[in-house]
DNA sequence: GAAAAACATTTTAGGCTTAAAACAATTTTG
DNA sequence: CAAAATTGTTTTAAGCCTAAAATGTTTTTC
């Protein structure tokens, strides 16, 4: 609630708000330290994957999202996990099945339908990068308690699903 | 520490850890689900600020940290503070200077150092977006007491600290 | 069953982003 | 003071990314 001294202007004659211009600084400084956590992670993930592996996060990205799905996986589950255009996708893929980390093929029923998985090669590649990745995640995380992991997940989940929320809120 | 199940093999003849591939799965998880709640709010701000401004969001990121420094920066200020490269200032820059937004010189006293600063109607506009962009924000995070917020910053923070402690661990 | 709607993907146009190399100016050092 | 190192910026080459329009396919609807 804004403080009193911040609200005279917003009484009017009935002594009901009016403009109520309220205060979020506390919210957007929070944001402001998120994005800051995760572009400093980010980026120095990106770095170590490009000068080890001589590879980049968004393939590496995409690699990760198919060693889940033996079966492979279709464009829009990719774009949709990964939370990217389609287009994105598309190209990403394009570069991944030229470089013989990925296999792309028409889906059988649906002609519409591609269907990519690792190959060999690529399921190989990922799984070599994921292990050294793992342990830079948690070095990067390596102040946090157990205690700090558990409630920062919760936090965050409640987070995000504060945030799809509101989303949904404006495109109904 | 692994449970004792994970460490059979761990132990060498002088029962001492050999290779520990220890369990960093929850580091993992906790890393993706941060990055799950910025690249969320982030696309959610990036399109609010295109369907009501036409502007995007490292246009307004920029004009943002300029907003806070009203006797300019140096564009290695900005890319500091903006985590991005130099390189890429250099095109944003050059984008917000021929839409009026910016006002670049050179500095009098070192002719290597580019000074940008906003325009009148560049801090005009920013204020007026940022205004709006606020409410957006308290609303994505809508679902979070204050208690909430402030444990959030805390943990965010400490999670700063280690991250940068790790990042210089790398490069001395 | 033909028209319309929905869906999956690609294309397009433009902007963002990076790492590395190049360039220019200043500061440090022998 | 001149050579070397450092600093601030720009350029380059390649890839990433988005929104919107276009294309081809399947499903729904009348």
């Amino acid at each position: 609630m804004p403080a009193v001294s911040d609200c005279i202007e917003m009484l009017d004659s009935e002594t009901k708000a009016v403009e109520t211009p309220e205060d979020h600084a506390e919210e957007l400084r929070l944001w402001l330290r998120l994005l800051t956590c995760t572009t400093l992670i980010e980026g120095e993930v990106r770095g170590r994957l490009r000068q080890r592996f001589d590879v980049t996060l968004p393939r590496f990205d995409l690699m990760a999202q198919l060693d889940k799905a033996p079966d492979g996986m279709t464009l829009s589950d990719v774009s949709k996990r990964m939370m990217v255009s389609n287009g994105n996708v598309t190209g990403l893929v394009e570069r991944l099945v030229e470089s013989g980390h990925l296999d792309r093929r028409t889906s059988e029923t649906d002609r519409r339908v591609q269907v990519i998985r690792l190959t060999k090669l690529g399921r190989a590649e990922f799984r070599r990068m994921a292990a050294e990745h793992e342990t830079w995640i948690a070095d990067l995380f390596a102040d946090l308690t157990p205690k700090d992991v558990r409630e920062l997940m919760r936090l965050l989940a409640k987070t995000k699903a504060s945030a799809q929320k509101s989303a949904a809120r404006r495109k109904p």
